[in-house]
RNA sequence: GCUGGCGUAGCUCAGUCGGUAGAGCAAUUGAUUCGUAAUCAAUAGGUCGGGUGUUCGAGUCACCUCGCCAGCUCCA
């Protein structure tokens, strides 16, 4: 009997014998398919490229152009190194390993913890196994069986697992020549499909990622559909630790931790100037959006923090001292200072919203495992702020932060993506003030047609929150900017507002910050320029070299007239030759250089280079002046074109 | 905190079998006055992260400890 197969790509139709696999209806509907094909849809079902199938249906087909094929050639890739493994180390545990982006990973519970020589004896042994072209067969078992088999093999987590499925799954089971893995499939239809992978690291990873459970061996892996991709992707990676903020901190004496303070960052002249113009850019764009600023003290006395609930949901992450007899502790968080000053006058509704920023100096432990350069550290300073306001305010109010922080980061250039984070496990106030505040979030994303995902139980302990994540070089996601909604605050510490009734109410309270930190975004701008800032940010902005000596009062003056103009200059007056000069300028990533010769001296010119621009001849100095003060007084983020 | 790896000059790194530490860049000094990515020469710089042990002898081996890197957990 016949079956029709219709082919979503350009709706034509063919016949096949029923049974036919997979594999053979791609040759008769897509030749250009037959080499690159990995995987199938049939009637919108997943499905094996071995698979047969045995009724009339609509196919796709996935390559490794599309996700779903990706995905189960890296999951198959991890199957090979997990066969690879029991090989070459007979009685080593399966735990779990998926397909991960740019590759996949699988955990392993060995005999003897692995070495970094054995990834090389683990890539050999895939190796072959990908020669030998073993098929992968699928096949389902009862779960009874199927828990009968694993226990016989002694695979404990398999057992987990399946134990773990509702009663109603079907167990499906993997097998390559000698090797059976639970799983739900997809898979490639052999092994041979792989065509480059390299095995990365080693590293632990909790099974079932709670650090209650037993730590296992991990084995990170990249996997490309061929060697060249695979060869790219390396030298990306390659490429993108040279924008590592660490790196560059110290190449361009930005800033560095040392050994004496992990964790607590010291900031060089030139980071500082990254610092300020930050800062000011932060205070001017503050004022616009209607913040007022604070400051609040960094050590506070107990009782305070026992009012606020730190002292008992926080305090892992605390330092404390003892003064005169009495507990104290260095702030973690700027909320309860904000909230003593609110306390301390009277609030009538007619002063809401009320927005206070506070650039607060926050010091929290951190797990020494956990600290990574500037982006987590134990001492970092907060562009935080926290909003008053009336109940009815607060989709306007959150809304509006969400612009602010946009405004922020397309100043700069990021993309980002925001995250909703709802109700942790260990929390304050009950479960339905909880749910309110995560609808009020979620309706004021929705509002702004914004796109988010949820992040369960990640929300502050006091309330759910939005966060805004910038990536590194890397792609590494990191939290920035945070908007926090409270209704345990005000409640704790009994703040009130007259309303228009002329009773007491209590007010609503959102705590928020852009940056994020100064140091986090610092890191992250650092990775994200690769250190070549925009002139507004850059420490030295204009270079001055004189070719010899004749032209060194001239490079003063020039010097003097841009520093009077509020710009940052620097001159190269030192016995070089004018190449190497220009090769430093290059390496301190500095936006514009001035080369000054006899020539340039006797027209009261000046030779510019600007950065990724090279040589852009003798341009006239005023006009370069008028030009970068405009460039910088707006924070321009490209640099200047020669001509206007 | 946990798993694995790594700590040698300011930076990047070499150092064999355990035999008393080396290069390049940077720095300093001198010469050179030069036109768009490295001028030449000389000099100086190290309790080999710290400690304990094994040994006639430790950068090298063992143990402890601190820090860093990757990941897990956690987070701005």
């Amino acid at each position: 009997m016949n079956i029709n197969i219709q082919y979503k790509k350009d709706n034509k139709s063919m016949e096949f014998p029923q049974g036919t696999k997979f594999l053979s209806i791609i040759q008769g509907l897509d030749q250009g398919l037959k080499k690159t094909a990995l995987l199938g849809k049939v009637n919108g079902k997943i499905t094996d490229l071995s698979a047969t199938v045995e009724e009339d249906a609509e196919v796709e087909i996935f390559t490794f152009e599309d996700e779903p094929g990706r995905d189960a050639y890296r999951h198959t890739c991890s199957h090979v190194m997990a066969q690879a493994v029991q090989r070459l180390f007979p009685g080593t545990k399966l735990a779990i390993g998926p397909a991960i982006t740019d590759g996949f990973y699988y955990d392993f519970d060995p005999v003897k913890p692995f070495t970094p020589e054995d990834l090389e004896l683990i890539s050999r042994e895939m190796e072959k196994i990908i020669k030998e072209n073993y098929p992968l067969e699928r096949f389902v078992m009862s779960r009874q069986d199927a828990l009968k088999f694993f226990e016989e093999k002694g695979e404990q987590y398999k057992v987990e697992l399946i134990s773990d499925l509702p009663e109603d799954a079907e167990i499906s089971f993997y097998k390559q020549a000698e090797f059976v893995d639970l799983c739900a499939g997809p898979h490639l239809p052999s092994t041979g499909y792989i065509k480059a992978f390299k095995l990365m690291s080693l590293a632990g990873a909790y099974w079932r990622g709670s650090e209650k459970n037993k730590m296992l061996q991990r084995i990170y892996a990249v996997s490309f559909f061929n060697k060249k991709d695979l060869q790219e992707y390396l030298e990306r990676i390659e490429e993108a630790k040279k924008r590592d903020h660490r790196k560059l901190g110290q190449e361009l004496k930005l800033f560095s931790i040392k050994d004496e303070g992990p964790g607590f960052p010291f900031f060089y002249p030139k980071g500082m100037i990254l610092r300020n113009e930050l800062s000011a850019y932060w205070r001017e764009v503050h004022k616009q959006w209607g913040y007022e600023e604070v400051m609040t003290p960094i050590i506070l006395n107990r009782e305070l923090w026992e009012r606020s609930g730190h002292w008992f949901n926080y305090k892992d992450n605390m330092y404390t001292t003892v003064i005169d007899d009495e507990d104290y502790a260095i702030k973690p968080m700027n909320c309860p200072g904000s909230l003593l000053i609110y306390n301390s006058e009277l609030h009538s509704y007619r002063d809401f919203p009320l927005r206070w920023g506070e650039m607060g100096i926050v010091h929290r432990h951190e797990l020494s495992g956990a600290l990574h350069g500037l982006m987590r550290v134990r001492c970092f300073t907060q562009d935080d702020a926290h909003l008053y306001m009336l109940p009815s305010q607060i989709k306007d109010e959150v809304a509006g932060v969400i612009k602010l922080i946009d405004t922020i980061y397309k100043k700069f250039g990021f993309a980002y993506h925001m995250e909703l984070s709802t109700m942790p496990e260990k929390h304050l106030g009950d479960e339905e003030t909880w749910r309110m505040a995560e609808d009020t979030l979620e309706e004021t994303l929705k509002s702004l047609n914004a796109e988010y995902t949820i992040n369960p139980g990640d929300g502050a302990f006091y309330g759910p929150k939005i966060d805004f994540h910038l990536k590194d070089s890397l792609g590494r996601t990191w939290q920035c900017g945070t908007i926090q909604l409270d209704f345990q605050l005000p409640e704790r510490f009994d703040l009130t507002y007259v309303g228009e009734d002329g009773q007491k109410h209590r007010p609503v309270m959102v705590h928020r910050t852009a940056f994020g930190s100064m140091e986090r975004f610092i890191a992250i701008l650092t990775e994200h320029f690769a250190g070549a800032f925009p002139s507004w940010l850059a420490p030295v902005q204009v270079k001055i070299m004189p070719i010899t000596e004749r032209q060194h009062k001239y490079a003063a003056f020039l010097a003097e007239d841009l520093k009077s103009a509020g710009l940052r200059v620097e001159v190269d007056d030192r016995n070089e030759k004018i190449g190497y000069k220009i090769r430093e300028a290059r390496n301190e990533r500095v936006p514009y250089m001035l080369v000054v010769g006899d020539k340039e001296q006797e027209q009261g010119a000046v030779s510019l280079w600007i950065r990724g621009k090279g040589d852009q001849g003798t341009v006239n100095f005023l006009s370069f002046k008028r030009r970068l003060k405009e460039e910088v007084a707006e924070r321009r983020l490209a640099l200047m074109e020669k001509d206007e």
